[in-house]
DNA sequence: TTGACAAATGCAACTAAGTTGCGTTAGTAT
DNA sequence: ATACTAACGCAACTTAGTTGCATTTGTCAA
């Protein structure tokens, strides 16, 4: 359900209405490749004169991941991003310098392996992982 | 340096006084299995009546990484949790319920190998990566 | 052992991210 | 067209972290 009408499809399952905010804010993460904060959002939507609540984007997002539709994203600052689910999995290289982000998909064989090892001996379930890089992009060596 | 006197001998080489408060820090890392964040320490030290300012707490956590004696750790909430550098390397179990943390190590090639590969691809230079996992502990899968 | 000097501290005031309660608005099913 | 309730918006709040500046305190050299 990577596109547009597969997401309101799913909206519509769960008989969640087809607010202003809600559109907007689907079709910013469909729009966009990154990870979004709130922060992100808002300033997002108030450049395109959508006038949103900080209070109902929290919530909206709460939601969207609820339903599956949004995956939670730690990039080691102190907000809380967000990604579409839909997207193969994949994780992150982040700049420590400006912020910029680049995906990397990689063989999880390995990963998977070691949770359902960890998983029996430590009797965790184990949810989801989060495997992020840290370091200084091309632009940012430079400076 | 593993041990509060290889610590110790660390802060004087890089001419830290040893205050009270650098002292009670580096104390409780000792001590310490699982990372810390600034609200546990403060929490910790004034449980032990150590009187301790938060700036202060801060600004030594700072310097403390600064030098390599502690090392960031990210764990999924808005803290920044830190923990001695001088343990061998390792990954998180991260409980969501409850927020106990167990360690788990692994074998790195995998993650070295990915480092090398995208270091290349992307032109960025990773100085350093993070992985954990989150799930549910023992007690918490009860509930 | 005692000054002097920089390092470190403590306080108050601030910022940014996120949360809560509650009265109001607006999608949607009938 | 109406009614029901999900969703909204506001204000007030909490928590993590930051900044500037005046004061205190380790430490080194005399």
């Amino acid at each position: 359900m990577k596109y547009r009408e597969e997401i309101f499809a799913v909206l519509r399952f769960h008989k969640l209405r087809l607010t202003k905010t809600r559109q907007a804010v689907v079709e910013l993460f469909v729009r966009n490749e990154t990870p979004l904060s709130v922060p992100d959002i808002l300033l997002a939507l108030h450049k395109r004169q959508a006038g949103v609540n900080k209070t109902t984007v929290y919530r909206e997002l709460e939601r969207l991941q609820a339903i599956g539709v949004l995956e939670p994203v730690q990039l080691g600052d102190r907000k809380q991003y967000y990604e579409l689910a839909s997207r193969k999995h994949h994780h992150h290289l982040v700049c420590l310098q400006c912020e910029r982000v680049e995906d990397i998909d990689m063989d999880e064989a390995v990963l998977f392996a070691e949770e359902r090892k960890w998983s029996r001996e430590k009797h965790f379930i184990i949810l989801r992982h989060s495997l992020e890089f840290f370091g200084l992009c091309r632009q940012c060596q430079a400076a």
